[in-house]
DNA sequence: TCTGGGGTCCTAGGACCC
DNA sequence: TCTGGGGTCCTAGGACCC
């Protein structure tokens, strides 16, 4: 049976969360803005209408903002991640055959439901994300993901599809794909753009006419398989169980500059400390750790960035363990003199937890180590992130992120519930 | 004053081995 | 004169995604 895929994309993703719970913003340009309010990271339709693109930084926008009174949230990844859980749980509903493949995004596999007018599913689908959620969606049909995309594309930019849009039954489909830039095609980014206009290709039709020999040598094998999802042959399969992961970050900009050794050990403990929480709760232990910081590159004056990567001889997940293994990274490559944007730790590497080698010459106790761990979690969980903390991670922390603008826990925290007044 | 964070995959080139 | 070649593993960097 040839596949048919439906993209499902929620519109303005975390603009439209914020309007969820503030109804009263309906009709009303609304942004919201990265870690630290540095930049523009989602836009409502209205915002958009007023020409403030995606990824501008706040601050050169306050003029606009000021004058169409553009309502302003700092990010609520705790909101959006679980609104993000309520849409799929619900794709579900209509298609247990579902990979999804971003926080606001998700891919179903219609093969097989032929019988159904897919353009009424899809309505029907649309319909009840609303209802049941509050947020309004986008559905595109085709028989590859790429094409799916695209489909999701012309649903969500032509209001008289209604919000979902069919290319199997679309009988254009080559004019359509002649008004799309090919700088909009999923896997084209701004390098690739590049190369092709550089060659006349400049639409996704023209770009499905390449020959394979050319996108091969020049855009790799993606480029090759992505030509050929476009000629409708399809080669991205639906992915339903998530690949293992395979690396873990925590890097963020500092609230302000860092020009201390001691201030930026107290950061990049406390990053360690967070990686140590998000292996522990992927259940998995990390083997490799890479340290690297770096001053603020839009400003005058000494630039200066570096990371270390550290061989941590055994997989492990304990705070203890992988704060010292920072520490000894960032003294490694700190400099004295400069300011410090940003700093990071990642771990590569990893195992289940459950499979991690024991190490003949590891002299410490592991199982004392695994239930102090656990107890640090639980009172994190009940009483909030940070609660328990090592000291090395700072009290005062005054180089961390600011959010000024940041909306209520909704929908995960009782003392944030909205109350509704009669 | 003020410019995000977290990922994946592919490729080219070097080291090493036989 | 003239000095192999193929396979594997690892790593750094590039390109892309949301």
């Amino acid at each position: 049976m040839p596949p048919i895929f439906a993209l499902v994309d929620c519109n303005n993703f975390y603009a439209s969360c914020e309007r969820v719970f503030a109804p009263r913003l309906e009709g009303k340009p609304i942004i919201v803005l990265s870690n630290n309010d540095g930049c523009v990271v989602a836009r409502s339709n209205e915002a958009k209408a007023l020409g403030i693109a995606m990824g501008v930084p706040e601050f050169q926008i306050r003029p606009l903002i000021r004058a169409h009174q553009v309502q302003v949230f700092s990010s609520n990844y705790t909101l959006y991640g679980d609104m993000s859980q309520r849409v799929m749980e619900t794709l579900e509903q209509f298609c247990p055959d579902l990979e999804i493949y971003s926080i606001d995004e998700a891919f179903l596999s219609l093969t097989g439901f032929t019988s159904r007018n897919l353009t009424d599913y899809g309505r029907t689908i649309r319909a009840t994300v609303k209802r049941w959620t509050g947020l309004p969606v986008s559905i595109g049909i085709a028989e590859t993901k790429t094409l799916a995309k695209i489909a999701n594309r012309i649903a969500k930019r032509t209001p008289d599809t209604g919000g979902v849009f069919d290319l199997l039954a679309c009988s254009d489909r080559d004019a359509l794909l002649g008004r799309v830039p090919v700088e909009d095609v999923w896997g084209i980014g701004r390098n690739h753009t590049r190369l092709l206009n550089q060659h006349g290709i400049k639409t996704a039709l023209q770009l499905r006419e390449v020959d394979e020999q050319w996108i091969r040598k020049h855009l790799g094998i993606v480029g090759l398989r992505l030509v050929m999802e476009l000629r409708g042959v399809s080669c991205l399969d639906l992915e339903e169980c998530p690949a293992p992961k395979q690396s873990l970050t925590c890097s963020r900009s500092f609230g302000h500059p860092i020009s201390t050794l001691a201030e930026m050990e107290e950061a990049v403990s406390s990053y360690a400390s967070r990686v140590a929480e998000k292996l522990r709760r992927g259940r998995l232990a990390g083997t490799v750790m890479t340290v690297s910081l770096t001053t603020n590159e839009f400003k005058e004056g000494p630039q200066y960035s570096n990371s270390v990567t550290l061989n941590l001889s055994v997989a492990t997940d304990s705070t203890a363990d992988l704060i010292k293994s920072s520490l000894r990274g960032i003294r490694a490559i700190y400099k004295e003199g400069y300011n410090y944007k940003k700093a990071g730790v990642i771990l590569t590497s990893l195992v289940p937890a459950s499979q991690t080698q024991a190490d003949l010459f590891d002299a410490q106790d592991r199982v004392k180590s695994k239930r102090l761990m656990s107890a640090l979690d639980a009172v994190n969980d009940r009483w909030g992130a940070g609660t328990l903390h090592y000291a090395s991670s700072g009290i005062t922390k005054r180089w961390k992120a600011q959010f000024q603008h940041r909306s209520p826990a909704y929908t995960t925290d009782w003392a944030a519930l909205p109350i509704v007044t009669a």
